[in-house]
DNA sequence: AATAGATTCAAACAGGCGTTTCAAACGGTG
DNA sequence: CACCGTTTGAAACGCCTGTTTGAATCTATT
């Protein structure tokens, strides 16, 4: 068994969006997105991306190396659909944190309906796999240091690098929640209030001077519109746009 | 089909640990803990449970209901195993919140082994079957609503309802991390920093001093070891007495 | 002891799963 | 056009799933 040469990790083509094995990836990250490894079924997932249900096997072997290639291709295409902002030196560490925030929850929370790409990784962060481990390092780790050098900035120094990520987990856990477990907090939550205060922009805002009057660098909460304007209005790289997919 | 009466939604007796009903009930809970409800098997309960293949079908119907069952049963058993404190008349709001917040990750992170019991009902928060309403009603919201009229409380009534059910979402938020992507944090963290400041007691001192210093309550952070006293030092319930199963 | 109901059991069922097969179709090259 | 490696296709293969069956066993009442 397994005598049969391997067929071809990339094939001839593999940048066209109508190349099959393109196809099979989207598709199958939609799948396993939506339905789990397990209830996710090879021939749903053919059928979605019309190739017959051999080309699984042809392209990636069989369905877990399928799984692990469309997380990474999830990732991929999701990182670089929201790069991290970049800053021109002397930017206030204020602005930086508001901006990684807004970017943070951009990126998490998606602006209509969340991509299934996101869905995906997730699934991989509450339920790690082998692919978790990849994740963490090329997509979470940079942006937690990141978020910490801001933080450590922010503070002049005055923390340990244990305190600082401390601060950056309660920063993330904010954000995360809403993510993760956006169904319950849309129980808990008037509707209403869901787009008057839930939201991406909104919420950077909050979690931002959330964070900077814990730290005594802003006045105590609540401070409402007020600083909407006056973290929102500086210059540089805001929100990004929206360029839905 | 289906002509057969149902057999029974309560047997005999339904009290005994030896009760069939109650051992698959538990042995349910774990398998679908451990691999979501697709992947687990009903063989594999059952062989986990001493029964036969059938008692499935005898006790519950079918699959589905099982599962049904098994969070209810699982959330029911935890809510009485860490009950929300109680507090006197006249108890500080800030010593309020550090007992919530301490039985609240308590409830969420365990002491050793976190229980399938937990993690059965995270899968329920983040990927919503038809269990999680009443997972919300009967344990969420309850909850919920308590550690609002603590911050309430706390901010001698300042703040809005809306704001107030933000800054809630913000303490949740950053216990609910820990819990939901426990496996990445620790990832991200060295492993000694994990056990010094990653518990759930230091955890507690920590998110309640965040809060407290965001709402202008407290000086802001870092503020050390000082509130570890200031805190945990007042009369009352304290963290919780540790009776593992 | 005999009876009736509740409960257990081994075995089987149909259906869906991931995977494999092998022949047909394709597409560029001599 | 004939060739040959690459890619697709329909069908089939075991295997494992949830579920059902009907007889065997247990338990308690008469």
């Amino acid at each position: 068994m397994a005598s049969i040469s391997v067929p071809k990790a990339g094939p001839v083509a593999s940048e066209g969006h109508d190349d099959p094995r393109d196809r099979i990836l989207s598709a199958a990250g939609q799948e396993f997105a939506e339905k789990g490894f397990e209830a996710a079924t090879i021939r749903d997932i053919c059928t979605l991306a019309t190739v017959n249900v051999a080309a699984v096997n042809y392209y990636f072997g069989d369905k877990h190396r399928l799984y692990i290639e469309s997380v990474r291709h999830a990732h991929e295409e999701r990182s670089q659909q929201f790069p991290l902002p970049e800053w021109v030196d002397g930017t206030a560490a204020v602005k930086k944190l508001r901006d990684f925030v807004g970017n943070m929850l951009q990126r998490m929370l998606g602006f209509d309906h969340p991509p299934w790409q996101v869905r995906l990784m997730l699934r991989e962060i509450l339920h790690p796999t082998d692919a978790c481990r990849e994740l963490v390092e090329d997509y979470i780790r940079p942006h937690f240091t990141v978020l910490c050098s801001i933080l450590d900035e922010l503070t002049d120094g005055e923390m340990s690098p244990s305190e600082v990520r401390r601060i950056g987990l309660s920063v993330v856990g904010q954000c995360f929640l809403y993510r993760a477990a956006g169904d319950v907090v849309g129980m808990l939550i008037p509707p209403n209030e869901i787009k008057n205060l839930h939201n991406p922009v909104d919420l950077a805002d909050y979690v931002t001077s959330f964070c900077l009057a814990a730290l005594g660098k802003h006045p105590p909460l609540p401070t409402e519109v007020l600083l909407n304007q006056s973290l929102s209005a500086a210059s540089g790289p805001s929100d990004q746009d929206v360029k839905s997919n």
